[in-house]
DNA sequence: CGGGGTGTGTTACATTGTAACGAAATACGG
DNA sequence: CCGTATTTCGTTACAATGTAACACACCCCG
């Protein structure tokens, strides 16, 4: 067992973008927004991984492309797509992932691997659910809920660098 | 009931300030770790109130108070009370709190309203221990815990600017 | 008195994020 | 299809947040 070092994070990554995709596509469609070319870009640049990706790396990787290279450019991309839940910003790492759930609303928690930056989200169930009773029963109206769980995924646990 | 108007996080502040001093100087006396005026000051200056104050918000005081004035100083200092435990950063917002029960490493989450930017550091049961739990069932040791609860404060629901 | 460690001052810079304005693309009523 | 309103995008300039590196002061201890 020492050596068997393949990732434990492995799959088929490719379904993960075909979906992501598609599913950014329809609720976009269904809502009448609009997932324009450069929004789509960065959005499939955000999907090329499971870790959390920077601005300015997305705008780096955009420069690549031929794209523009400003920040205003990929910020308001980064809006659009938080607004719509496609991504989730990171609030601990200034980044942001890919949301596994984007059809719906949903409370989440983010697990973050400071060994390999990989991000898992999460639903416990309760959490969401007691944060906004004990909100509740101090008369404060919640916007928005940030959960972030910061240390090392089994991976990096197993197999320290 | 129109204009009562009388703020509902009102308590004797003087109090929390004394409190929070001088539980700093029983901590750090007890761990050996040095608070030295600078560092001290810096702790007064943010719980001057219990909203959250920047970096360069607690810059600009020690600067009214004829201090240095650089970034590092300000910096150095936090990155001391965030070890020591007697603040907390708030991640969401680069911002900066006092924690009111230094004495000892608990989970705690902050209601932070927006429109006030008052901040409540409570600890619901339950959830520090379901976070915990999940992670371990996935294989993840977990270092830091961040829970940032944005919206209304009940003062400004029912007052609203 | 002489080092070694810690804290502070200072310079310079890196990273992250926005305001503002005009041009281009798109949507939409007629 | 045309004219107009709205949205999106490109660009400049800048604001806000955070750090690396090095010099110096201070303090403790031998
Ligand atoms: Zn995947
Ligand atoms: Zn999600
Ligand atoms: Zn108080
Ligand atoms: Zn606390």
């Amino acid at each position: 067992m020492a050596g068997s070092g393949k990732a434990a994070h492995s799959h088929d990554h490719q379904h993960c973008i075909r979906e992501a995709l598609t599913s950014a596509e329809r609720v976009c469609a269904e809502r009448g927004a609009r997932l324009t070319p450069l929004r789509k870009r960065v959005l499939e640049l955000i999907w090329d991984s499971h870790e959390a990706i920077k601005a300015y790396e997305l705008l780096e990787s955009l420069g690549a492309l031929g794209e523009s290279t400003k920040p205003p450019t990929v910020y308001r991309a980064l809006e659009f797509l938080l607004e719509q839940g496609l991504i989730h910003r990171i609030e601990s790492e200034n980044a942001y992932v890919g949301c596994r759930h984007p059809e719906e609303a949903h409370d989440y928690q983010l697990l973050i691997c400071d060994g390999c930056r990989h991000v898992e989200e999460v639903e416990v169930p309760g959490v969401g659910a007691a944060l906004k009773d004990q909100a509740s029963q101090l008369g404060f109206r919640v916007h928005q809920k940030t959960v972030e769980i910061h240390g090392l995924c089994a991976q990096c646990v197993a197999n320290p660098r």
